[in-house]
DNA sequence: GCTTATTGTCTCAACGCGAGACAATAAGCC
DNA sequence: GGCTTATTGTCTCGCGTTGAGACAATAAGC
């Protein structure tokens, strides 16, 4: 939460005040969960000359549908428009706000603490997760050039506020509903192989899954359409190529 | 949300200005559940010369953490302080704020609606489930004399802004984690037949379950203690008494 | 003492899953 | 081209869980 930069953009001409153009103690926190082929990373963002890293997080303007104002904010960053995203906690203790963090923020951009004092309240947010495809997108830090980069989930930097415990519960919504979310289709290209799947699979849940009984309950569930395409250019057998099957692609189809 | 009296009660002597005591444009809906012995019933307010029913709700202090408002406020409510209480979901729309209702309930009341307009704006709602025994409580309605009662589910009555949404959402989440989190325990006295933990859970799932099955999942699970108590007074064999196992309870027994 | 409804437990078949085996295949190497 | 080798798709076997039904034990009412 707390992207300063989102605020300072010149995209509200015609707010008089800053800070009245936004609902006041009220932001959201994204877990943007990517995937690289073997390892499944989160982008997090680091403002500039703090060395302070958070996740990209931002608030909700007085007019603005909550799910609205999160997948403007995503989209500011990743360039992506239409991307899986799930709500799954709302942080709301008053421990969890870190006033000095903040002012060091502020203080490092130069940026007046009487007029974004607002900033330094306490805020309760609202956490949602995202999946994308690691290959499709270009970070973009915002206006005042804080980095945002992927990291591995085993290898975070230490994060302001809440954020670690954040990441934790975004990974134990995910692994709960690994199996009825079509997870793999959010972080896989169009078309993929059995293996790949696998590899998404196991890497979420943290743990090895038996090949043969992963595969037969995948061509069990139904959700799956096996292309006659094979992939070449590798070793071995050539295995077949899937993707994840939709109403409008085929109907009826065993 | 929106409860008025919560706001007019006497229990902010130190605040100049109510409306600041409390986190503007956030407040907090619960979707009370009891269980009657063989329906699954929440508790419904009416307010006062308005017919209009809602979810009980109420608002944030701004030096108070969310978790700890929404038990206040039930403890308000029900009297229950020990209860299992559950955040699901945070509803942001913006079509959600219905400013003409609210106007019909302030002036009904007598409220004044230039040192009140703020409850006319928009709410993030943070929405909340809890599990009680319906036997242990006795609804308090609150200094408004607003009416507070059980409604059947299935036969609740019109709810303004979102809150019949918010019901379903409620019943969704409630139905899925039914195996995970010991739900009887909270809707059932200390002692109770394998018969009325199976009708709590077909309840809530809206459908039947098998007996002997039943039987033998609930038995396999471990989280129940036998009694050698039987309930006697009643026609026909005389069944067991259960209660769910805790680890002070006992240990270590099979 | 009989009837009847309820309860605790058992059996059997169907199904899903872990574990392993097998043939088919395609690239690399000689 | 023939062999090696790793990967893939599929099959089988055994185990545990579940649905469905059956059975005896029991307690209240007549």
């Amino acid at each position: 939460m707390l992207s300063v930069a989102v605020i300072l953009r010149a995209d509200m001409p015609d707010q008089p005040s800053l800070s009245s153009a936004y609902l006041p103690h009220l932001a959201y926190d994204s877990v943007i969960f990517g995937f690289s082929g073997d390892r499944l990373k989160i982008l997090v963002m680091e403002y500039h000359r703090t060395q302070l890293f958070a996740l990209p997080g931002g608030f909700v303007r007085v007019d603005e549908n909550l799910d609205a104002a999160v997948r403007r904010g995503l989209c500011e960053r990743t360039g992506l428009s239409d991307i899986y995203l799930r709500q799954f906690q709302t942080f709301g203790d008053v421990a969890r706000h870190d006033p000095e963090s903040m002012r060091r923020i502020l203080e490092a951009n130069s940026i007046s603490t009487t007029e974004y004092g607002w900033m330094l309240d306490r805020f309760v947010s609202v956490a949602y997760y995202a999946l994308i495809n690691y290959e499709t997108v270009r970070p973009r830090p915002d206006a005042l050039s804080d980095s945002l980069e992927w990291y591995d989930l085993d290898s975070l930097p230490p994060l302001l506020f809440d954020h670690k415990k954040i990441v934790h519960a975004a990974l134990d919504v995910l692994r709960r509903n690994l199996e009825t979310e079509l997870v793999g289709k959010n972080l896989l290209p169009e078309r993929f192989t059995m293996r790949e799947l696998q590899r998404v699979c196991e890497t979420i849940l943290g743990e090895e899954l038996r090949r043969s009984s992963f595969q037969r309950k995948m061509l069990a569930s139904g959700t799956l359409r096996r292309h006659e395409k094979l992939q070449h250019g590798k070793a071995h057998k050539a295995p077949y190529l899937y993707s994840f099957r939709t109403e409008k692609t085929d109907k009826g189809k065993s």
